[in-house]
RNA sequence: GGGCGAUUGGCUCAGUUGGUUAGAGCAUCUGCCUUACAAGCAGAGGGUCAUAGGUUCGAGUCCUAUAUCGCCCACCA
């Protein structure tokens, strides 16, 4: 028998391990349909947040439905090498032992992200099994696999090849204390506080001067000219002319280009090619040279003069006095602009001339953009309004770049030897040939993820049955990182998508709605909420407590009223086991109204959640089953059946009608319903694999449903009126009807008189059952108040029937069943009315 | 500049192709230790659904503006 109390401590405990040895979670069975999902790998830099709980326990729900609907189902779960980020956190262990991983040198520095990792994942799994997540760890992944290894060497190879991936020097987004380049999608921008520095620039052979405005006046060692609006008044005779560079002293051109916009600042742009994209554009309008003046590190190089060695913002300070004093700087305006951070390092990002491997994009994403258009074969998000998230970055996006200089990562296939390169799955014969030094982005592996964990680029019998996945799980934030790329270079080399439907959750944040975050320290752990409330109520809480792809706050309030939830649950079914012992098989044909009425309830739940499980809207499924569960069941079912409880019928029905409940929370509460479930006499293998209650309609008893819904009508309309009126349990009281669930649960026994009384009266009525309450009780004002309000309520109600029955466009254009409801409801008023005027 | 979302009782949120008395949890008030559950039971109060128009027999729901908050993308010399 079950404890008292609810104890998620130690129900849940040691259950995973059951789980595990019962292998009910691998996939394989042939028989059965495939349904499959592969997990977003999460980061092997840290612990899992109540973001991966709450995305896991989804897919978990999901995966847990589908298994239970009679599918071989596959979750098959993995992690992320997440180059830069865990390099980040490797690179800053190391320094706190003193060890400088360029010391260390690339070998030695791998074997120990390689530790960090193995520590990492082991953290992992144990969070994974604390969620209790029903993955196939038999085929989990890492992106950084062989396998991964060998898809992501084809992928690369093949599209150099083709002419999709390619080197070049252009300008990126460099992180100066990761130095590497980052993709722009790893570019977060910040306002902050800046300045716009007015600059002279002396016209070669006068006194007069260009007014230059510039944010970062370091950079202008690199300035090869200076731009103006060939419109613009002002200037337009002056291109042509050169000034003379500040500091340096040399002599640029000016130069008539539309980038300088006359409405912008004075007009006037200086033209820095190797440190900014549009100056960039300009250079080779133009043909300028392209001079770099910092050095990998974010320092001043040799162009720089005096200032050489400087970092960046040092530089800036010393240069802006020289300057001032020199009689060339006119003013500081101070301005707030965005400015490029490292999503991971959070350094200011330089934008930077360099030579990196770059993705040709437009072939790629044109293609997604095209499949979207097909119903048959595009990406179902979950709620649809996503679609435009991915179409619109991919009408509208940049190349790709993919190369890293980095060491934790899949080092790219190619190899140099003078002049030449090679790009191939090994290195080239010959002596003389060195690999590329740097590594792909981390998202460029990821991309692969959902066939490549099945094995391919080989035809497995994995990515054959599994592939295309069913459903995708994840962020909006990560829609441009990785649903997109997934996609691209799904559709690219296996002609499919890599899932059918793709479901977008929100983000968690904090009781005020900021996102959690370290530096707020609001963040919240999901293994402390799994310790206080158990995973099954931080599950069914993250899962059901907003629509599809909003945002969740997360109030522990709210987790804890699940507790309580589940402790309802716990409770009820130490009531169902308590009196279901003799219980030998479920028979379900000699049955109470009240059995008959929590059948009916039971099945109209059944479909609501189904339908709404199929949909993914779990937000609906806790609206059904919670008050299916609390209000139905235990509220009002529990009760009546205390009064049958003796019979073989209220028996069958409250075991079978507390199955059907456990198999539909399964999915949510794995843990509480799989133990309560080996308490049942009469049960199935396990619940993992048993079968998901289906709508019956042969278990809907109309009339009864309608007869005890009134009874439950009536009492409660009972009590309000012996609460509102202030009656003690002595009045007496005559009834036009005989019921015993009405005499027992509002333990009449002894107070029912058969003939009227001369003293004061309480009507309580509904349709076909009427009360006369009689109690010797002073008559209040109150209480004659309160009557006079029920019939102004009444009364008010009929006559905006009346209007609404008497206006003929109504009458002519509405549904006739809803017209005739109306009907009926007007003349149930009226009688009422009568009743409680009489 | 472009796009998206939100605005519903004190708080956090639902609200299914428009259907006429807008729901829940928490909080509040009242009464109960009734043998599944006081982490509970039985009742009660509390919302002109951001604002202004419009479509419709009928609008929280659809359309058009506006406001406030939040997010994404682009730009920012």
């Amino acid at each position: 028998m079950l404890e008292k109390k609810y104890n998620h401590l130690e129900v849940e405990k040691g259950v995973y391990d059951n789980w595990l040895e019962s292998h009910y979670f691998e996939c394989g069975d042939t028989s059965k349909k495939p349904y499959a999902i592969v997990i977003p790998p999460p980061n092997v830099t840290g612990k899992l947040h109540l973001g991966h709980a709450w995305d896991t326990a989804l897919q978990d729900i999901i995966i847990r439905f589908k298994r239970m609907q009679g599918y071989d189902t596959l979750w098959l779960p993995g992690m992320d090498h997440a180059a830069i980020a865990t390099e980040a956190k490797v690179v800053h262990r190391l320094k706190e032992k003193g060890i400088n991983k360029y010391e260390l040198g690339r070998e030695e520095f791998l074997k120990e992200c390689f530790k960090w990792t193995d520590e990492h994942k082991d953290i992992i799994h144990k969070q994974w099994a604390k969620l209790g997540l029903s993955v196939d760890l038999t085929k989990e992944r890492f992106t950084l696999d062989e396998g991964l290894e060998k898809a992501v060497k084809y992928v690369f190879v093949n599209l150099y090849n083709k002419g999709l991936i390619y080197q070049g020097e252009k300008i990126i987004n460099w992180d100066p204390v990761a130095k590497t380049a980052l993709s722009n999608e790893e570019v977060i921008y910040k306002d902050v506080k800046g300045a716009f520095y007015h600059l002279k620039y002396f016209i070669e052979g006068t006194t007069d001067f260009l007014e230059v405005a510039t944010t970062r006046p370091e950079t202008l060692f690199g300035d090869t000219a200076v731009a103006v609006n060939p419109e613009d008044e002002r200037y337009k005779d002056l291109i042509g002319k050169n000034v003379i560079l500040p500091v340096v002293g040399k002599l640029i051109p000016i130069i008539g280009d539309e980038h300088a916009d006359p409405e912008f600042g004075t007009g006037v742009v200086k033209i820095t090619p190797a440190h900014d994209p549009n100056d960039y554009e300009v250079g080779l309008r133009h043909n300028l040279e392209r001079i770099k003046v910092l050095n990998e590190d974010g320092t001043m190089n040799e162009y720089a003069g005096k200032y050489e060695g400087m970092d960046r913002f040092a530089a800036r300070e010393a240069l802006v006095k020289d300057l001032e004093k020199e009689g060339i700087l006119i003013k500081i305006e101070e301005i707030t602009h965005s400015v490029g951070h490292s999503e991971r390092t959070d350094a200011m990002v330089e934008p930077y001339l360099s030579k990196q491997w770059f993705v040709k994009m437009d072939e790629l994403s044109k293609r997604v953009v095209e499949n979207q258009k097909n119903k048959d074969t595009k990406v179902n998000f979950i709620p649809p309004r996503f679609e435009k998230i991915m179409n619109n970055w991919m009408s509208d996006c940049h190349d790709w770049c993919i190369s890293r200089q980095l060491w934790w990562g899949h080092r790219i296939p190619a190899w140099y030897k003078d002049d030449e390169v090679y790009v191939g799955y090994d290195a080239p014969t010959g002596e003389g040939w060195h690999q590329d030094e740097d590594v792909l982005d981390t998202w460029f592996s990821s991309a692969l993820w959902p066939f490549a964990t099945m094995g391919w680029p080989d035809e497995t019998d994995l990515y054959k049955r599994y592939f295309p996945t069913d459903v995708l799980v994840t962020g909006y934030d990560i829609i441009f990182f990785w649903v997109c790329r997934m996609t691209f270079e799904s559709l690219e080399f296996t002609d499919q998508r890599p899932f059918e439907k793709c479901l977008i959750h929100g983000l968690i944040r904090d009781k005020l709605g900021r996102k959690m975050s370290k530096s707020l320290g609001n963040g919240v752990d999901p293994m402390d909420m799994i310790e206080t409330y158990g995973a099954d109520a931080l599950r069914y809480y993250l899962t059901t407590s907003t629509a599809p792809g909003m945002d969740l706050r997360f109030d522990e309030e709210k987790l804890k009223s699940t507790w309580n939830f589940i402790n309802k649950l716990w409770n009820a079914s130490r009531f169902v086991l308590m009196n279901i012992e003799s219980v030998k098989e479920v028979d379900l044909t000699n049955l109470q109204k009240h059995d008959e009425w929590i059948l009916t309830k039971l099945n109209q739940t059944i479909k609501d959640v189904t339908k709404a499980m199929e949909k993914f809207e779990f937000n609906n499924v806790n609206t059904a089953i919670y008050s299916f569960i609390w209000n139905d069941f235990c509220d009002n079912y529990i009760e009546m059946a205390k009064f049958s409880i003796d019979t073989v019928g209220t028996k069958s029905t409250l075991l079978y009608t507390l199955t059907c409940i456990l198999k539909m929370l399964h999915p949510f509460m794995p843990y509480v319903t799989s133990v309560i479930y080996d308490y049942l006499p009469i049960k199935e293998e396990n619940i993992m694999i048993s079968s998901y209650p289906v709508y019956d309609k042969k278990q809907i008893f109309p009339d009864s449903e309608i007869e005890v819904d009134e009874i439950i009508e009536f009492i409660k309309n009972f009590r309000t009126t012996i609460k509102e009126n202030n009656i003690l349990p002595s009045y007496e009281v005559k009834l036009n009807f005989n019921e015993i669930l009405v005499n027992k649960i509002l333990k009449l026994e002894g107070k029912i008189i058969n003939e009227d009384k001369d003293i004061t009266a309480f009507k309580v009525n509904t349709k076909n059952y009427e009360a006369i309450i009689y109690y010797e009780k002073e008559i209040t004002e109150d209480d004659l108040r309160l009557k006079e309000k029920q019939i102004n309520e009444l009364k008010v109600s009929i006559e905006k029937r009346e209007n609404l029955l008497n206006n003929a466009n109504f009458v002519s254009k509405a549904p006739k069943d809803l017209v005739e409801k109306e009907k009926q409801k007007l003349a149930d008023e009226k009688e009422e009315l009568n009743k409680l005027l009489s």
